[in-house]
DNA sequence: GACCAGGCACATC
DNA sequence: GATGTGCATGGT
């Protein structure tokens, strides 16, 4: 198999480098402040980003995207005005846990949560009823610069099609993949997690369509499995 | 009208 | 433990 044009052999940092060559930088996560991108991570679960920036604007627009002003609406209102982000109801409370849990243990403080260890920051953040490892990930990462690998319907779909990891697999499984091949690395994780989503929106749909898919020339290379033993 | 989108919790077997 | 289902809007 040809190595042309590759800048590594290592296939999860050449897949890397081909889509940044290809789309280059994405700059997400698409929020201003922390808590921005907090909200967005959980408007954003199942549902097109198009429809997260319709309920974000309806917040800020109600000067609502902001801890305090969120905690003290009221939750229904709260789920009219997420309304086209979908989920409203379910959303809504998912949203009213992540401020119960921000204002019981941190009092509201986004500042306070910098102390905390990464991985007690992750636990904490999975025991909120409403955010799994995805969100919490996502969280973790875009709002809070800590470096942990993104894994999403994106980037299992793209690494079970181009032979990178074998079926089944769970979400750490997944992740650990990235987290033994690449340096712990803020930037790097931002982008390369940014780019699979850029990648997946256009070639990587679940009726595969994959013509012209910059990774189609990628070596595939099943990993062993990770080192999730029981 | 069908399919899809940057998940998660819960019920059931 | 594995699998199925409900949650919902809006674009293509």
């Amino acid at each position: 198999m040809s190595r042309q044009q590759t800048s590594s052999q290592d296939p999860i940092r050449c897949i890397f480098d081909r889509l940044f060559k290809r789309f280059g930088p994405q700059h997400w996560w698409p929020g201003q402040t922390r808590f921005e991108v907090m909200v967005g991570a959980i408007l954003t679960q199942n549902t097109n980003w198009a429809n997260v920036e319709k309920a974000i604007n309806n917040l800020k627009a109600h000067g609502l995207l902001e801890p305090r002003a969120l905690y003290k609406l009221d939750k229904d209102r709260l789920a009219m005005l997420i309304r086209p982000a979908g989920y409203y109801n379910i959303k809504a409370g998912r949203l009213r846990a992540l401020l119960e849990w921000l204002f019981t243990r941190y009092k509201g403080d986004l500042d306070a949560l910098a102390n905390v260890p990464t991985e007690s920051l992750r636990q904490q953040l999975l025991s909120i009823s409403g955010i799994g490892p995805e969100t919490a990930d996502s969280i973790l990462l875009y709002a809070l610069d800590r470096p942990k690998f993104v894994v999403d319907a994106y980037t299992a779909r793209i690494m079970a099609r181009h032979g990178l990891i074998e079926p089944p697999f769970d979400y750490d499984q997944l992740q650990d993949l990235f987290h033994r091949h690449l340096p712990a690395d803020l930037g790097l994780y931002n982008e390369y997690h940014a780019l699979l989503v850029r990648l997946g929106k256009q070639y990587c749909r679940p009726s595969p369509r994959c013509q012209g898919c910059p990774l189609e020339d990628i070596p595939h290379v099943i990993e062993p499995q990770g080192s999730v033993d029981q």
